[in-house]
RNA sequence: GGCCCGUUCGUCUAGGGGUUAGGACAGCAGAUUUUCAUUCUGUAAACAGGGGUUCGAUUCCCCUACGGGCUACCA
């Protein structure tokens, strides 16, 4: 059995969505397993679809993701470049030797030509023309001009293609890792461009070149590639090569309704479909990111993990290590997947609960200076360890504005609910007085104080606890009240009192 | 239209000739909590349909329906 060696070749036509992530993911769980490599590959055959930043953009998101090559593009390595513009002057040579074999031909029909003889076609209802074994023989090619000719017009810079002869009656088989044998009958291809007319070679040709060249084992690839790698089998036999084995990874659908998860679906439902925020060039249209909306990488990946792929039993969290013990190509499903938010959510709301205080406190420090708040590291992790629990992004513990500063207003339906002018301040001056007394200002400390102030005064909790409350947070919701007070400390309870006290009498 | 791929709770899925068809998210209902959240408990919810094969099919085969992908000198 050869080196596994697995590639990701995504082109740089714009940001990478999440459907390119989670093949670059099972490639890379793959390698990983195998002790094999995983490359990176630009495919930019394309020059009128090139997008700027586009590359750059598919490099940053795999590095954020955690999911990076030992090879390629921005790595480097043995067989490099990796670039397929780069790699522009290998491919002309094979597709002549594929033409000297008889495997393939010159074709000097213009794309307008072809667009003419399409539209014909549909005219006389017969929707699908297809160049191929049948209707090459009335075309303009090597197949059917005569030999002098035919050098003439290449020597004469005429421009033509190169086309793969698709043999007739001929069936292809070739077994998927995913969904097993899988059949076709080459009358039902047609005769593809391997190299175009402006001197590039086609994805078909650059991938199987590619592929070959750089020694890839296993290819693991996206659905939408299914229809063509009967092509791609039939070029490797051609050039008398070993295939790699291939595998075909089921689409990933958008949440409602039907069809495959696209750009627009993320603007129209509220949730990232990129991995990094992306503007467009263009346009200067901002497509949101998850990195920007605060998820860990992590339990974005561990998401992606999970959609489409089950281990078997019901284990849902993963390390990375994890992933790759357990990763298999046979317990991918066959069926496409809708992307679930919800879940992805929650994803991000496990992973921020397992993260240790400090490394909480260190992401949160950050995002306290946007609103201008300072605290000590050792202050925010007793932030982070009150709000955690009600946080499924770092920025949710915000919420706990209080633990940061003195309530600047006071939560209008709390206080007409319970605020009684006069007599609840007069309360609270009293619990005050008592306050000042404690010696101990932990949970523990202040909570006795408290069941014996609520003793004294023979009161139940909630005539006295949702106004201490409102004193030191303005609100009537978040962590336990005695929990805000050791935090923000006994100077600062104090003070909240009288200025509670005073602001609503 | 043609070709190819697919179809288990609303969603992600486990399972696989004989099961009370399991889990998770979301939902609903309770309990705990001074509140919100958490947590816990419970609850509802699925084998697309029709034919076979079989003692027995959700599981194997065929057909239909539905969904998806592809059908460019795009990848």
């Amino acid at each position: 059995m050869r080196k596994v060696r697995v590639r990701f070749a995504p082109s740089p036509t714009g940001p990478l969505h999440m459907g390119g992530v989670r093949t670059a993911l099972y490639n890379y769980l793959f390698a990983k397993k195998h002790g094999g490599d995983f490359l990176l590959r630009i495919e930019d055959t394309d020059q009128t679809r090139y997008v700027p930043g586009a590359e750059e953009y598919i490099i940053e998101a795999l590095k954020w993701c955690g999911i990076e090559p030992n090879e390629g593009v921005g790595y480097g390595g043995d067989c490099a470049p990796y670039r397929q513009s780069e790699r522009k002057p290998m491919y002309k040579p094979y597709a002549e030797q594929l033409v000297e074999k008889g495997w393939a031909y010159y074709a000097f029909d213009t794309s307008e030509d072809l667009d003419n003889i399409r539209k014909q076609a549909e005219l006389a209802k017969m929707p699908n023309w297809q160049y191929n074994s049948i209707s090459r023989m009335t075309m303009k090619n090597s197949l059917t001009m005569p030999v002098d000719e035919v050098q003439a017009k290449i020597a004469a810079g005429d421009p033509y293609v190169i086309r793969f002869k698709m043999p007739r009656n001929e069936e292809v088989r070739f077994q998927d890792l995913i969904r097993g044998w899988v059949v076709f009958s080459t009358n039902e291809l047609d005769d593809k461009v391997l190299y175009k007319s402006d001197g590039m070679p086609t994805y078909h040709l650059a991938n199987v070149v590619d592929d070959m060249t750089m020694n890839i084992s296993h290819v693991i690839r996206g659905e939408e590639w299914l229809p063509s790698a009967p092509l791609h089998v039939m070029l490797y036999k051609a050039f008398e090569w070993e295939a790699p084995a291939f595998a075909h990874l089921p689409l990933i659908l958008k949440p409602d309704g039907n069809g495959k998860l696209s750009k627009r679906d993320g603007d129209r439902l509220g949730f990232p479909v990129f991995p990094l925020e992306w503007k467009d060039p263009e346009t200067g249209a901002i497509s949101s990111g998850y990195r920007e909306k605060g998820y860990f990488p992590k339990a974005f990946i561990n998401m992606l993990l999970l959609l489409g792929w089950a281990p078997g039993n019901n284990q849902e969290i993963f390390t990375e290590q994890e992933m790759i013990d357990a990763f298999t190509i046979e317990r991918i499903g066959k069926s496409g997947s809708k992307f679930d938010p919800d879940k992805t959510r929650w994803f991000n709301q496990q992973y921020l609960r397992n993260t240790p205080l400090p490394e909480l406190a260190q992401a949160l420090i950050p995002l306290m200076q946007e609103k201008g708040w300072v605290k000590e590291p050792s202050y925010v992790e007793g932030v982070c360890k009150l709000m955690m629990e009600r946080a499924v992004f770092v920025a949710d513990m915000l919420e706990g504005h209080y633990l940061f500063q003195a309530p600047v207003e006071y939560d209008k339906d709390a206080v007409a609910k319970k605020w009684k002018p006069g007599e609840s301040g007069a309360l609270m001056m009293e619990w005050k007085s008592v306050l000042e007394t404690v010696e101990d200002f932990s949970h523990d400390g202040i909570d006795a104080a408290f069941k014996g102030f609520l003793q004294t005064k023979s009161l139940g909790m909630g005539a006295v606890m949702p106004l201490f409350r409102l004193m030191l947070t303005g609100t009537l919701t978040g962590p336990s009240s005695m929990d805000v007070a050791a935090l923000i400390g006994k100077e600062e309870v104090m003070k909240r009192i009288d200025q509670g006290v005073k602001t609503l009498g």
